[in-house]
DNA sequence: AAGTCGGGGCC
DNA sequence: GGCCCAGACTT
């Protein structure tokens, strides 16, 4: 038998045997659920991805439920999953499904690729359990369990990687039931073939299995790209002013796109964030158009948060102003209760979070003037 | 082809 | 601290 066939014919004997993981979307039949369930599991591991799927299925029922929703409201929804482009681009399509396609979803592979934020796996997972077509994933976990079972180092991270897995993959697809299929060996990625200490003992395929043989496991599969981590230094401004917080959205093409703010400043180097003291306060002021009637506030500690690609410190400084005062026209007031309608990042979320706004004494009074 | 985009969990 | 996760998009 050759290997390709042995692996197929063992991987289905074991998703029929075992099935470990119970998930919400997995036999799903309605198209837009698989959609909106793939789109939120990129990236993303299935556990933490739950309670935002249920929370769309919940709130968003249908297509053009989604698709009625004000983009606000879905990104609300999503605050806290991070790759925010993706909400942005499952409101898109959702509209463009409801609308243009009057709510039929693609049916072909190439038509579903089309779809904004549908890229090759997610076309291929759409097509195969949404309509049974012959298309195999690949995802993290299809790449894992194809190189180590083949013995491929072949980056995955490269054009060649990409091309050579794919086709791998087609040919060990079941296609008489490519659904059954893909989610066998993704399940199989996540609780037998796993990234750390993988269950090689109770593997299926281990006969045949060319990791296994040559002890080459823990050196499979080959990224050929090392992750770079930036830092980045934050000093956020929380202006209360009538009992109501100055915001902005955040627009430009960096992280937290859409999301939204407290006006702030990002300094270049850790040295000169560290050094921002209460007369940077009052430049920054300053420099905004913001009258000296104000009465800054302690800073609360320094936080930070740890990504895949940046790490980020931010300081909060509260500053309560007086009088009359206008903001940049892209900046509002909103009130506490309007604050939290708002998605912010997580590490906004923390500062609240820490009881930043409890520095403000949250009355409409006339507070000295700080001279 | 390389860079960028989050947040959480694991060792 | 480093790697990975039901990847896609931009440059």
């Amino acid at each position: 038998m050759d290997k390709s066939k042995y692996f197929r014919q063992k991987l289905l004997h074991w998703h029929h045997t075992i099935n470990e993981r119970e998930l919400p979307w997995k036999g799903e039949k309605d198209v837009y659920r698989i959609w909106l369930s793939e789109i939120i599991l990129q990236q993303t591991r299935a556990e933490q991805g739950l309670k935002y799927y249920e929370r769309f299925v919940n709130q968003y029922p249908t297509v053009q439920k989604l698709a009625k929703a004000p983009i606000e409201e879905v990104y609300k929804l999503w605050e806290g999953l991070g790759y925010y482009n993706r909400c942005r681009n499952l409101h898109a399509t959702a509209q463009f499904i409801a609308v243009e396609l009057k709510g039929k979803f693609p049916s072909t592979y190439e038509t579903i690729l089309e779809l904004k934020g549908v890229g090759p796996y997610t076309a291929a997972a759409i097509a195969s359990f949404g309509f049974g077509l012959p298309h195999a994933v690949v995802d993290g976990n299809v790449f894992r369990v194809l190189s180590r079972y083949f013995g491929i180092d072949t980056a995955i991270d490269s054009t060649e990687g990409k091309k050579l897995f794919q086709q791998l993959a087609a040919e060990c697809l079941d296609t008489t039931s490519p659904a059954f299929y893909n989610q066998a060996i993704m399940d199989f990625g996540a609780t037998v073939c796993k990234p750390d200490l993988p269950d090689c003992l109770n593997c299926p395929i281990k006969g045949k299995c060319t990791a296994f043989e040559q002890q080459l496991v823990n050196e499979l599969p080959v990224k050929a790209k090392k992750n770079k981590i930036r830092s980045r230094w934050f000093r956020f401004y929380l202006l209360m002013h009538d009992g109501k917080i100055a915001v902005q959205k955040r627009t430009a093409k960096d992280i937290w796109s859409n999301l939204y703010e407290f006006p702030n400043e990002e300094y270049a180097s850790e040295k000169e964030w560290k050094a921002a003291d209460s007369s940077s306060t009052e430049l920054w002021l300053k420099k905004n158009n913001i009258k000296r009637t104000y009465q800054q506030l302690s800073a609360t500690k320094a936080i930070k948060q740890q990504l895949s690609h940046q790490l980020i410190h931010g300081v909060a400084v509260a500053v309560q102003l007086n009088g009359k005062q206008v903001l940049h026209s892209n900046r509002e007031w909103k009130t506490v209760k309007e604050l939290k309608q708002l998605p912010f990042p997580k590490l906004l979320n923390d500062f609240l979070k820490a009881g930043v706004l409890e520095l403000f004494t949250w009355k409409h009074t006339t507070v000295n003037q700080k001279t």
